[in-house]
DNA sequence: TTGTAGGCGTTATCAG
DNA sequence: CTGATAACGCCTACAA
């Protein structure tokens, strides 16, 4: 059933058939009225890929993660695809596995699929690799790269404040009386380097003894933070507060430092990082930061809805942060 | 840059141009070496649009799943993605918010967009409302049901065997010795009540006591775990192993099963389900229930290849699960 | 082996 | 207000 047999049985051409589709005026009432009859009688629906193709345009917007089943990145492709698809756009779903090449790959796709703009979810590529090869691949799409950049033309970074952010940490730490910080990173990512820098230049100009030695690296999950607290306690650094990349890393730090008789908040502080459902499962309950995925996935899709009506748009836009207040500071 | 120009460049017609794209025989290797040539100098990618429009069908397929932030349905999704796209498919992902009219909505968004096929992650769809309105949106796509059922031609089932997996907790309870068992249902899913009819239907096949009321009902999560066991201890029942409906009811339920001194597992036997990382996150490590997701979304990637190339397919197909023994039994 | 022409289902531009 | 007709970019008989 296409717009034919529709004109045909209402006895009208094509041109009106897609006028009253497109619900547009110059069409008289009791024409509109017989067609729309007619459509609703069959169920009609116009095909999205006809429409596609002389309005290049499906309708549709890229979404690309490493990894879907991060809680952090699912949480924050939720909200675009429901944002998206109140403003009438479908998303498609990428997961690229870390592999960058298959990230090009999926530019390119989406590309020849005719989406209208690309959302990357996080650090999904993070070498040169990407800055020629595959902005070629779709240098007129717009990109909106979310806690991380591309360098670029028309790619817009949202990402949140990390360095508001762990001046916040440092801040209510320092007021609750801990004096010797430590910061643990989770992951090579974007955000992840942020965070340690941002950690590294407040700690300076705080004056800190020995700021270098405050940052420690593990790998994301409760073994990574069982791991790290291990290896701080070798190190024979003193400490009596953490700041660390990620909630997961916290909960497994919290019980290795249990594990070793130290009591939190009271001999060491803690503070998580994403407000995930790992923050509040346990005892004692994570003092956190607020990632804002859902603002920041709300602005992208602001942002992408201008760009794509020619509004201006800033080039970059940082969230502020906040802290919750829980049981480990 | 389209077929037309390509073909210009090369001095041919389009029809071979279109031959060396779709790597077809019946064209001499040196004209074939010249317009790949072309192609790539120009890094040419033909429009899915327009070859969605002849060929009926842009290699995509929807995904509907209520919330992908749940983790159990974004391991699925992950898997679903990746394999189609092995396949040449992309993957349109919905995500209903629990509205069954919006997953209406999409299934018909979908359709008109081309899709081959259609994959639903667990009980999106819970009413008699959709075995109308909804296939009729869409009688002629293949529909995969994840853990759920569909009441309507060309509709298929892969889901986990419940029966089994109930089976298997039970008799491991059993065989360590414990006699009076308790579920805790955390979903009115279509998988919730699987679990909670099979293990009523096992109780009473042992010739439990009182099997009927050994079903508890509360909400998932941390909290509901903490809730549930409250009204377990206020309503008197005897027991000595529960078996909740996943890993974070029962995380909360082991918390609050401690803070009234009950030992795990030496007073009580918990078993948890979903092997999530909630399951090895805290101590004691939780006994849980593998729930396939991984098997069930790959049968789901093949069921749905073999519909596509009209090779036949059971209506229905069900995964043995297996135990997981960790410290909580 | 290659080229021509028609069709896929819409939207858009002109006339009428 | 309405209707031809030409795109959109590709695939595929059918011809040559």
């Amino acid at each position: 059933m296409n717009i034919y047999d529709i004109a045909d049985e209402a006895g009208v051409s094509i041109s009106t058939v897609s006028r009253v589709l497109n619900n547009r005026s110059h069409v008289k009432p009791e024409t509109r009225k017989k067609v729309e009859d007619i459509l609703t009688k069959h169920n009609y629906t116009p095909s999205a890929i006809a429409r596609g193709l002389v309005l290049k345009n499906m309708n549709t917007i890229g979404i690309i993660t490493i990894d879907i089943r991060v809680p952090h990145y699912a949480a924050t492709a939720y909200v675009l695809e429901r944002e998206l698809y109140k403003l009438g756009y479908n998303s498609i779903l990428c997961n690229t596995g870390g592999n960058v090449e298959s990230g090009a790959d999926y530019i390119q796709m989406l590309n020849k699929k005719g989406v209208s703009g690309i959302i990357l979810i996080g650090s999904v590529f993070q070498n040169k690799y990407i800055e020629t090869s595959l902005i070629q691949k779709a240098y007129d799409l717009p990109f909106i790269v979310i806690n991380s950049e591309l360098r670029a033309d028309n790619t817009y970074s949202v990402m949140l404040n990390h360095d508001q952010a762990v001046a916040l940490c440092i801040n209510h730490l320092k007021d609750r009386g801990y004096k010797e910080l430590l910061f643990v990173q989770d992951a090579e990512s974007f955000s992840g380097n942020r965070k340690a820098e941002s950690f590294l230049r407040h700690m300076k100009k705080n004056g800190s003894v020995d700021p270098v030695n405050s940052v420690f690296k593990t790998i994301r999950g409760v073994e990574g933070g069982k791991a790290v607290i291990e290896e701080i306690l070798a190190s024979g650094t003193n400490f009596d507060a953490i700041i660390f990349g990620s909630d997961v890393t916290a909960v497994g730090g919290i019980q290795r430092l249990k594990e070793k008789k130290l009591r939190i908040p009271k001999d060491v502080a803690v503070i998580g990082w994403n407000n995930s459902e790992y923050s509040t499962a346990f005892s004692p309950a994570l003092t956190t930061v607020d990632n804002q995925d859902e603002m920041l996935a709300s602005i992208s899709v602001k942002m992408l809805e201008n760009l794509l009506s020619d509004v201006p748009v800033s080039k970059q836009i940082q969230v502020d942060s906040s802290l919750i207040f829980r049981e480990t500071t």
